[in-house]
DNA sequence: CTTACTGTATTAGGTACCTAATACACAGAG
DNA sequence: CTCTGTGTATTAGGTACCTAATACAGTAAG
């Protein structure tokens, strides 16, 4: 599915979070399609059942997902997107925080914008390999 | 000098590091030039001196500060860049982490490499504001 | 020498995060 | 009903990080 960074300062639910939510931005988690239960997916990533719960409560709260108790957790019918005020602010905090490494390691803005144009095709290659 | 992002969730000590390697890959912190006391700085920022030592003595073993004990503490005669091995793993990283969170919102590559932009531009500026 | 400033080291306490081990309530299959 | 698999909740323990309060050794200036 996806995988989690143990160098990445970023607390391991909130990678989960990510995930998923790039995950259903891709489209590769459609709509009502079903998520892997938390004790699965806390096995495949070789984590705490406890930690995904934490992702896939929050996850609900933001409207991505959709849990029928006892059944299991699904992508919600029409998940919600961050609106534009918050994706902007994200957006910008990431990449005040891309430059900063960039240019604290001695990269300039047209290696920085290299490396992330290489990422974005990683990315994507990664999530159209099994659909 | 700089500012932590308390929402970052780097340590502290990696912020001021990073803060520290960008001022000097800037040239805002010339070879020779004197950096803050533990003391000052930790006041500076409002952070524990503890936290502020912990990043001289890492920037010192990196070979980009050098310390006069009981003296101060120098940017080093020749700072150490890294190597091209670690900065391209490095950078590659972060543009991972970029790449994740924006897509994650809904972005796409030419508004993650628009704000990228923008984020170089306030960065270059902010320093070159007070020389 | 005294004073004041350096970097460094130690100890203690608090918080966030992750793990582990359970336990409970609910839904579906046999 | 029994069994299995859901999500959820609780408790405990460990680690990393940050803070606070000191203390020590070295340098420079009065």
């Amino acid at each position: 599915m996806f995988a989690i960074n143990p160098t990445d300062p970023a607390p391991i639910w909130r990678q989960i979070e990510e995930g998923v939510r790039r995950l259903v931005a891709l489209g590769a988690l459609k709509p009502g399609a079903p998520v892997p239960s938390v004790r699965d997916l806390a096995k495949d990533l070789r984590v705490n059942p406890n930690t995904v719960a934490r992702a896939y409560q929050r996850l609900t709260e933001g409207g991505v997902l959709t849990v029928r108790r006892g059944e299991g957790t699904y992508v919600a019918d029409e998940p919600s997107q961050p609106k534009r005020a918050e994706r902007n602010g994200a957006l910008r905090d990431a990449a005040n925080r891309y430059a900063s490494t960039a240019i604290s390691v001695g990269s300039g803005l047209e290696a920085a914008a290299g490396e992330l144009e290489s990422a974005f095709e990683r990315v994507v290659r990664e999530h159209r390999r099994k659909p």
